[in-house]
Order: structure tokens, then sequence, then C-alpha cells
DNA sequence: GCGCTTGTATCAATGGACTGATATATTTCC
DNA sequence: GGAAATATATCAGTCCATTGATACAAGCGC
């Protein structure tokens, strides 16, 4: 016999996290394939876009970042990771540096190559953003920003 | 120049949004890795899960889906899909058996060894909803879900 | 019957994501 | 100085996900 509503104890109703979750996925699986199409023409994909958007924020331009840093931010394997540093390293939008203090360490950081593609890449990023976003008031933007961030900090700990 | 804080016409504030898809991103990632040392025990993945959990729903039960409703349903391409229910059906969890009424399709349907996985699962997959969930309320699960769901809807005609 | 559309499947290529095991260099602690 | 921890990289295997092109069978309209 399968459970098709059920409670657990800590007030998570089964239905509903079924149901969210399937939201999750499904959004996120979205989001990458229509994403790509908008970063597409630059010949970057989602991942891609997501490295070097850590990389271009300000705190973070000029001295880049370590590999466990980069980890740590996008929420990925370092096996993975690796292959996409390969990747863009390839293609020289991203320069890997060794570390003046810990030599065990490399910095990453974007190449000159990599910041054009960055910068070319906003405009179709702001497309996509209106694109998906256009229904949201800002508070609800806001609002679903702050969800997610909370349930991607407990998933980080389940 | 890079434009890091901007507004785009529609009401949509380039910093959010940038967060917003930056959390979808992480979180995703780790329903993936998480979910799946939950549902690892039986052999599954998350994919897997949500193709079992499209079928095992009861409207579903008995008459299966067409690859085409799932497709539209999980928000994946038919190659992929094809792979997954491939795997799937090598074990004998699902069965892909002609459409009465119309030869060109076939329904998916689990397979008696599946739904037993499906029962099997219903035990990991409450623990995981509850380790994730278990500081949201049930008003900000369903408003959660509410935001993503029409952030998906959004999403597919981007 | 002929042609168009639909539903499924397949092949090829590319890229992303995971676990697990192994390797190498460096830093740090004892 | 030597051992342990740290930071990165690599190899192998599996799976998920995309686009694009091709194929084939079946339904449907004419």
């Amino acid at each position: 016999m399968v459970r098709q509503v059920s409670t657990t104890g800590g007030g998570v109703d089964f239905d509903i996290a079924n149901r969210l979750f399937l939201r999750l996925y499904q959004a996120s699986n979205l989001m990458h394939r229509q994403g790509a199409r908008y970063v597409g023409a630059q010949g970057a994909t989602t991942q891609q876009w997501a490295v070097l958007a850590a990389l271009a924020r300000p705190p973070v331009r000029d001295g880049g970042m370590s590999v466990k840093e980069l980890m740590a931010f996008l929420d990925l394997s370092r096996q993975n990771l690796t292959a996409v540093l390969d990747r863009l390293e390839g293609r020289a939008w991203i320069a890997r540096a060794k570390d003046e203090d810990d030599a065990r360490s490399r910095r990453i950081r974007l190449a000159p190559q990599g910041r054009a593609v960055w910068a070319a890449m906003q405009s179709p990023i702001e497309s996509f953003f209106g694109a998906a976003l256009s229904d949201f008031a800002l508070d609800e933007q806001v609002a679903l920003y702050k969800l997610l961030d909370r349930l991607k900090t407990k998933l980080e700990s389940a």
C-alpha cells in the first residue's frame, strides 16, 4: 500500500513536500534548458555561466577563488568542477595561478577573454531574467530567493 | 564594464534575479546529491525516483503514462527520458505496453517489482523530506511550492 | 492510396554530475 | 625530522541531459 498523503513528526506533509521537490526538479531542468538558449550564443553553458558569475563578483574579481571555495559556492563535487574548469581554461576564459601564500592552492581568476565573454553575456542574461520573472513582483522575487536560500542551507546538512 | 546591479523594464532587479537563480542552481544540485543518498539504498537515482513517483500517482496507476506525457510532466527531452526508461525497464521496474487505442503510442506502467521498490522507498523519502524541510512551517512550504510552480510555468514559455 | 502528422526509437556528439580510488605536492603539527 | 592533514588533480565507471539527424510505424485527411 502506497502512502500518498501523510504527515511526519516534524510538521512535514508528504504530499506538499512531494509537490515542492517535483517543482524544484522541473524548474531546475527548465532553467538549464532555457538558460542554455540565452547564453548559447556566446558558446557557454549554464554551468559555465555560474562559474563566470562567481568569479566576476566584485569582492572576488582581483583575488580570484580557490577550487575549494568554488566547490562550496556552487555546491559541486571536485571532479565535476575540475572538468568544467578544464573546458574554461582551454578557451582561455579563466586562468589557474599558484597562490602566493599557499603553494598547494591555486587561484582561479577570469582571464581577459573571460571578462569579455561575461560582459557580452549580460544582455542575454537580463533577457532571460526578464522572461522568467516578469510575472513576479519584486517582493515575490525576494521571498522566493529567501526560501530557496534557507532550503539550500538546510540541504547542505541533510 | 560589468553591470552588477541594474533594473530591467519589467520590474526585474538584476541582483535579486542573480541570487534567485544561483540559489535555485545550488538547491537543485544539493537535492540530487543528498536525495541520491536516501534512495540509493534501493539502487535508485533521483531521476528514477521522479519517474516512479509520476507513475505511482493514483490517477495514473492503472492507465500508465505515454512517453510524451512523461516528457511534459518531468520537463525532460525524449532522448534523455528514453535512456532512463531503458534502465528502469532493464530492471523490470516499469513495463512498456502498446496502447489499445493508438498503436503508435505506448503506455508506461509500474511493474510489480517497481511497485515494491516504490513502497520500500517511502520511508527514506519521508526521512529526506523531514531532513530538508523541518525548519519550514507548513505555510512556508506551501508558499515555496506555489512560487516554484509559477516559476516553472513561466520558464516553460521562456 | 498518398501524403502529412504524430509517437516512438535510435545514433552520434557534447557536456555535466556523481562516487570511489589513487597520486602528488605542500603545509602544519608534534 | 617525520607524520598527518590539506589542496589539487586524475582515472574509471555510471548516469543524466541536451541538440541534431535519421528511421519507422501508425493514424488521419484528402
